[in-house]
DNA sequence: ATTATTTATACCCTAATAGGTATAATTTCA
DNA sequence: TGAAATTATACCTATTAGGGTATAAATAAT
């Protein structure tokens, strides 16, 4: 089983842009319409996700996924399966 | 049932690299390992696909999904929901 | 220190993804 | 043309994500 990653791209973003709007996950949940539960897995860096909840997230943000070059934090984690 | 969107980024992604490298479909699955289906519904923009069966095909691409400002096609096809 | 707020973990249930396979449509190439 | 290769669609099943909720831990505020 895949280990949880804090690090990931997409985990950081979200808490960083749910802190910079002084959000809490659950208001972040209600606005975007998705379960407070996914709000943390998401967070807290669950490996296996659905895109369409991810993006129902970033949307408010602005923002979708879009494949982008490895990040170094991904990297690393990529050595320690 | 959102439509599917073979414009949307990461379906536009993947069948440029696959046939920039000139590999068919059952050959990317194969060396990905995921699996046949995958690949097409992955190509053909199925709305909601799991982040790491994605990530696990990117890869190969060396490349991950992360979050990025809305394009231009996906804001078209918001407005058809 | 205490309380209130926020975040994290655990459990059950339903719905939907991904896989496999078979078949049809489309494209490629001799 | 016609055959082979590639891509697309359809059906069935097992696995698992996501929702809800309850509880525990951690953080913030007074």
């Amino acid at each position: 089983m895949k280990t949880w990653n804090r690090n990931n791209p997409i985990a950081q973003f979200i808490r960083k842009r749910r802190k910079d709007l002084n959000l809490t996950q659950f208001e972040l949940s209600d606005t975007t319409g998705v379960g407070l539960r996914f709000v943390r897995e998401l967070e807290q860096g669950k490996p296996n996700l659905m895109t369409d909840k991810i993006n129902q997230v970033l949307l408010f943000f602005g923002h979708e996924l879009t494949p982008n070059p490895i990040s170094d934090a991904t990297r690393r984690n990529l050595g320690e399966q």
